[in-house]
DNA sequence: CCTGAAATTGCACACGTGTGCAATCAAAAG
DNA sequence: CTTTTGATTGCACACGTGTGCAATTTCAGG
């Protein structure tokens, strides 16, 4: 039962349709020159073997592989996990595969985000988080596609795309306003990541008088106990939440004491918890969607021209306005 | 500044260091015969070039490769995403790698699950949820260790890893018992998949008079509607949730209408929303951990030792009481 | 039947790596 | 100094694939 040979390679169908093994390459390659009954045989005799071209070996020939770091920062965070989907559904669409990297264990461990180059990947898609970004330049200096998402950088040779966080800031500030704020409070985690700097300060730039708390976290837990710094600060009358899950958190610790009237908040993402019925939390949506074909489209762009002046898009938000 | 060579190769390396490509090679092989000093002069020039072994290379001439399938199905469902996390530490660990295969979009597209078989993935792990389990067989046959989680088959040569949903189970009806429950109900989506089937079961089995509840769907908005069909059934006085995420949104239900008294709930898997300070939901806790860890473990198992006899391996869980 | 062009095929080389085998070298033993 | 032993090295082949080039076949046109 045990097969002798481990793959099943074309010579094995060459033989058994009795042509030679380049027929067989051909058949497989799209635009090559093969006599439709050739390829009739070749196909037949693969389908009995279960023969699948090597893609490895094909990619060692051809000096270019299909494979796409995907490198996240763990997948506790809702809003990046709903960007995983729609990323690795464009790759498929462009017939790239994405080799999944973690780089938060693999800054310790031996087999992590460096040896990303010893798989000769034919890009890099990076989502907003933790990964060390001067590591992105050492794939730039060996010309491998590298795209941000939500996450600004000048490294020359980027490409970088990432949602409106200044239009959103302020539409949530004229929301605010509408429905009668004049102390408004921005929550954010600090030290700040790219997205929520930029929030916040597009916030503060919109509205004056902006109290900014600053919470040491970005779970829902710092969200909750962030109600502490927000009710030293008197007078607060409406919040702006760098992300849903904080705004989430926040608003569960605000109905428990149900003293207060009910205070305009709104969050950033649209995570899939912000439209639950008894949530209905008003926040602005980014475009998962969007994001992640303008991301594997840039990286499709550079990978045909490298070099291609680096390209910074940005993709609206829209306000959801839930409560 | 565009090289005109695209890859760094071992020759390269060679020709700086002078020595012969195969002392490259050896240099990057651990437990290979090479002198101290040329290791030491073939490193040097490794790094002043940027060289990285061409796993793919590599992996052609060793007949096997550090590839390992990992096939979910979508990103919606809290739980699996728990999972993804610890999975890629353990392959990590082992030097394997994640090529991510989204089997939802896979079944429409051409470059799909099958086509993970032309990649020659050293084995295979697959989540619960919808994948084609037929397909399996196919990698089965061609002696490609396959580990399914939190999904029983009878499949030869498959190996399973999954909760003690039997268990689990049980202790849901002795909490609800000693909560005073008479009149127990499930709630569970219809179709069911295995873990779902094993809960139901298990639970109609410990407690007399249940009252089994068909959802259609599995997320939040499916717990919520389940309100309809509950107070449709007058008495119950305790309910069973297949998973946290249909017991929050009937949670969520019931606290709308604020009538009833608390109703004891439980729910299964323990996902991060069920431990935020206003939830707090009692629930089953399944062990991702060492659902990682064992479902690499036997892959591994089998990598070395194809013929090994399937194996079942059942995972404790934990009863956490909140409320 | 003959000729030219076009289509198809096979050979051989290339991609970058690991490794058996024989050759070389250094050092220890005599 | 000679012999033996062990460590180190290079050569050459293998892994499975794509493709340029020349040889072959097919076929239409005369």
């Amino acid at each position: 039962m045990s097969t002798e040979k481990k793959w099943v390679t074309a010579s094995d169908v060459a033989r058994l349709a009795g042509v030679s093994r380049s027929a067989v390459s051909r058949a497989f390659t799209p635009g090559a020159s093969v006599a439709p009954e050739t390829r009739r045989r070749v196909e037949e005799a693969a389908r009995t073997l279960g023969y699948q071209v090597n893609i490895l070996a094909r990619s060692i020939n051809k000096g270019r592989s299909n494979f796409v770091g995907l490198v996240t920062a763990g997948f506790s965070n809702a809003f990046r996990n709903q960007l995983i989907g729609p990323l690795t559904h464009q790759l498929a669409r462009q017939g790239l595969i994405p080799l999944l990297v973690n780089a938060e264990d693999s800054c310790q461990q031996a087999p992590g985000l460096r040896d990303l180059m010893s798989y000769h990947v034919a890009g890099i898609i990076m989502t907003s988080g933790a990964p060390p970004l001067s590591l992105a330049q050492e794939y730039v200096a060996r010309s491998i596609p590298v795209v941000i998402i939500n996450r600004d950088t000048d490294l020359p040779g980027t490409d970088v795309v990432y949602s409106d966080n200044v239009d959103g800031a302020r539409q949530a500030a004229r929301w605010l306003q509408q429905r009668g704020c004049r102390h408004p409070a921005f929550i954010g985690e600090q030290p700040a990541n790219f997205s929520t700097r930029q929030r916040r300060e597009a916030f503060c730039q919109a509205l004056s008088g902006v109290t900014c708390i600053d919470v040491h976290g970005s779970d829902y837990h710092a969200g909750f106990n962030a109600i502490e710094p927000l009710i030293r600060q008197p007078g607060i009358d409406g919040v702006f939440c760098a992300t849903d899950t904080l705004a989430l958190g926040l608003r569960d610790a605000l109905e428990r004491g149900r003293t207060t009237p009910t205070l305009p908040l709104i969050g950033f993402d649209d995570i899939p918890e912000a439209g639950y019925a008894a949530r209905q939390l008003t926040t602005l949506r980014q475009d998962v969607e969007q994001l992640a074909t303008e991301a594997v489209s840039l990286l499709i762009q550079r990978m045909e021209d490298e070099s291609r002046p680096p390209v910074k898009k940005v993709i609206p938000v829209q306000l959801i306005a839930r409560r």
